[in-house]
DNA sequence: TCCCAGGTGTCGC
DNA sequence: GCGACACATGGG
């Protein structure tokens, strides 16, 4: 399958997904309940275990990124994460399990993370797959935690009883604006406004969803806020303004672009915006 | 060993 | 609304 500004390595190692792990030059991991290989070749996709259609729309090649990026391309500072990650993209997870990925996410680190992840997946999920609610909704705490779940445990666990449930939709929030959608969201055991917007983006596709983490408040108190005293509701705000209707995406650019560059960058004189 | 991690819930102003 | 604090655990 034929593909044009696209980089599956970047977009695969962004901190969108956990559970994808590379073998030589090919991806593996799971779209929903389907297990996947991906090779990419330029601008080449060979696969097996899923559909054009499927891929294309899990990793947003159905959107036109040169459109994208000149919208959010406002100024040096992300025109430079554009160029250096250019081909990265949003991807369309399942809610269910980036909202499980996201409360766990908290107060952790990815490699971690990862683990959690899998332990579950092993543990509780069918082959491999990632449990589906109703399933986690079952394991007790205790189960939980033995997976290293910690203090998250009891956050995933009422989380997957709330939508197994059916107090949380997750299908029906697909049609909601986005207030609504984060409203709902917020509304969920262990959710706050940072794992809201990371399911926003990551899971929904809204493209005006900005998550606040260390890593971003840190980059953006450095490169638009000379450091200053900013909360992270006011970044995402001037975010939104700044970086217009697909600042999701420039997030994601700077995402990579903080952590990449590792933290004497971060520590370097400020830069104007 | 020690630090820190893609935060949230809860409390007190 | 904002700041401070606790929270379990293990990777590096």
């Amino acid at each position: 399958m034929a593909c044009s500004d696209f980089e599956l390595a970047t977009t695969l190692a962004s901190g969108q997904v956990f559970r994808w792990r590379q073998e030589g030059p090919a991806f593996s991991g799971w779209m929903g309940g389907s297990f996947v290989r991906i090779l990419q070749i330029d601008s080449t996709l060979r696969f097996q275990g899923t559909s054009p259609v499927s891929l294309r729309r899990f990793f947003s090649l159905d959107l036109d990124l040169k459109k994208i990026a000149f919208q959010m391309d406002v100024d040096e500072i992300v025109h430079g994460a554009i160029q250096r990650y250019w081909g990265l993209r949003l991807i369309r997870q399942d809610p269910w399990e980036c909202l499980a990925s996201f409360i766990l996410s908290a107060f952790n680190n990815i490699p971690r993370l990862t683990g959690m992840l899998n332990r579950l997946a092993t543990r509780f999920g069918e082959s491999g797959r990632f449990p589906g609610p109703e399933g986690l909704g079952r394991v007790s705490e205790r189960a939980l935690r033995s997976c290293g779940l910690g203090f998250r445990a009891p956050y995933l666990r009422a989380a997957a009883l709330a939508v197994a449930r059916g107090s949380v939709d997750l299908v029906r929030l697909r049609s909601l604006e986005d207030d609504a959608l984060r409203k709902d969201l917020l509304a969920i055991p262990g959710v706050g406004e940072k794992v809201a917007e990371c399911v926003m983006l990551f899971a929904y596709g809204r493209a005006s969803a900005f998550p606040v983490d260390v890593w971003i408040g840190r980059a953006m108190r450095t490169w638009y806020f000379r450091r200053g005293r900013v909360t992270d509701r006011q970044i995402r705000e001037f975010a939104r303004r700044h970086f217009g209707p697909t600042c999701g995406w420039a997030q994601q650019y700077l995402y990579c672009l903080a952590r990449g560059s590792s933290r004497p960058a971060l520590r370097g004189p400020s830069h104007p915006a």
